[in-house]
DNA sequence: AATGAATGAGCCTTCATTCAT
DNA sequence: AATGAATGAAGGCTCATTCAT
């Protein structure tokens, strides 16, 4: 059989290789040949397929984010009602499957990426714009415009800096825990309107 | 003029140096040169009062980590109550010379930078667990234990998230919303707490 | 032409090169980029060989020994009796292809280089071991054990101190007069065996 | 008191730093700072006083000679016959000061420098020669010009091989069966021309 | 007499990228 | 489709040496 048809296999062997150097070195500071010599080919193809190092990154961040939005839609499959749609955003972040070390440092890394890559910059507020989106719909659902902003905001805030301090720091809480701290703050503002 | 003494003044425009370089390029990917040209001296002279590249990171994320400090300092002494003494802690975060683009870079910089390097970690963490420290010492004036430990968690993730969210991502509220944000994180706990 | 198996080419070049630098330097202190120059390539590419300016410089070694012991044996095709076979190893240390400038340098800078780099010592003490163990097997069958130790040691201590004196020093004897001193050596035991 | 007069002091202080340092090192390689360092100075002062690195490499060589040669000087001095002369000359290399680790390490690398550097050449030749000069005055006492000529080269020989195999291999004999070998190779000849 | 300050030059090593096969 | 061969460019670090005080 000629092998044919080889340049997805190629490039998703090399997206996962990527994500695990990522993982294991806990830095973009990774080299093509590493990443390449994961996935089990030279460098030279690595760049046959992608063309840069950037073009890898940049492939790794998409599918990274593919993972989390498939997260998202898979639980959003199981809700109804705005409540329980806003609790699958939440908590589709601390899923086990968003938590594991290599995909941890790759968001990480890609978040600060974004400093200096304007490409980078622009796929991260695609993402960002559409987690907002989607909080937004179901928020407004239950508060005025303004209030729903604020939620959609503080909710984010939460969640990312939950992520990142999971990911970085001791003495922080566990899964479990960081989601009912968020469930919390929605909560809290539930019980807010009930008073008014 | 006498050219004695200058450990002190060369190892402080150096670190500045690398805070400006930081921020310039987005990235820790500076070169030892750069910096101390920046400096206005040789790198050699930069290996001499530091050491290692490494050795000038650290110093120069000590200086961060005190600059804000003194800021949180500054501001308590002019608090009085739990409440206000807590509202000088999360706003500080967000003053504006702790959101100056190069300090904002170097801080993000040296979150990720934890994920790999030992020193950078513990440095982190004493300052996330003194900050944790000083809001749970006044929360816990005002709430139940359990409450002001999950208070304290939610406030340290909101300004982790809001910090990190201004730094990349459009569409974040300004700083004074923020700092209404986070407040009204509070509020909504102690509105609870009158109501029960 | 194609361009594959460039590897063992690669390396010999470079060992060549290394030996011709440091005849040339008469030092260690050669740079690998000078070898590499030397020897027609990048100094990146020697380091892709070789991994390292130690590596270079210990393949340098193991081939100026291979050479040494091919010389010997060469020799040792064509001789027949023990006195025969001392002759030849006594002889070897002083043909002309190790009397070459180049390899001088080679072996008295390996030699020092033992004091501080403990593999170049343990190759060193291979080759002295196997010349040792060489020159004792001949002689016990000419001496009692004993005498066959002393006239072992005392061979060996010639053969290293004429070659260093000849190639530091003025006035010293040329090869064939040295010969024939090493010669005189084991003939003037010969005689005394002969008188009792 | 006025510090006055240092300058020998000083430079007496860096010589010995300098064996100490090559002797600790095992090579040339040692910077002028360590050097300095070890004698308590800055190594401004070390080039105040030397000039350069290579003079300092320069008087701590003279300094290792005429410690040789005092040592020589002190044991003719109980010497008689030409024998005893004789034997004091090849013993002397191998007394106890002149096997220090660092003493040895001293000699090694100047003798191997004597490749490159024409001063250290001409200072290793003057030793030399004057080595051979007084074996010569007392050999030709005893034996015809020729055969005393070709015993001075040979004992020449077994000296520094002996003394370049004590200091890198392992295997050889000690100090004390050295010297007895080396007497023998004297006895060897004289029991020859007993016999003619 | 003595030294801290300062640097230019250089070396080893790494790496993304290209090319010929 | 695939890779070994090859390199230019760069970076961290070292060091002998000089200079001002």
């Amino acid at each position: 059989m000629p092998k044919i048809g080889m340049e997805p296999v190629r490039k998703q062997a090399l997206i996962e290789a990527c994500i695990a150097e990522i993982g294991h070195a806990g830095t973009l500071d990774v080299t093509v040949s590493q990443i390449a010599k994961r996935a089990g080919m030279s460098s030279a193809l690595a760049h046959h397929y992608f063309g840069s190092k950037e073009q890898i990154f940049l492939a790794t961040m998409r599918h990274v984010m593919r993972i989390y939005g498939e997260t998202v839609l898979r639980g959003l499959k199981n809700a109804r009602t705005p409540l329980e749609r806003i609790r699958v955003i939440t908590d589709s972040s601390f899923d086990s499957n968003q938590f594991e070390r290599e995909i941890v440092a790759a968001w990480l890394n890609f978040y600060v990426r974004a400093l200096h890559s304007a490409e980078t910059r622009r796929l991260l507020n695609v993402y960002a714009r559409r987690l907002q989106t989607n909080l937004l719909h179901d928020l407004r659902k239950i508060f005025p415009e303004a209030t729903a902003i604020e939620v959609a905001q503080g909710i984010a805030a939460l969640i990312d800096g939950f992520y990142i301090r999971s990911a970085l720091q001791d003495q922080v809480p566990g899964r479990v825990t960081i989601k009912a701290i968020i469930a919390d703050y929605l909560t809290l503002w539930l019980e807010r309107k009930a008073r008014d």
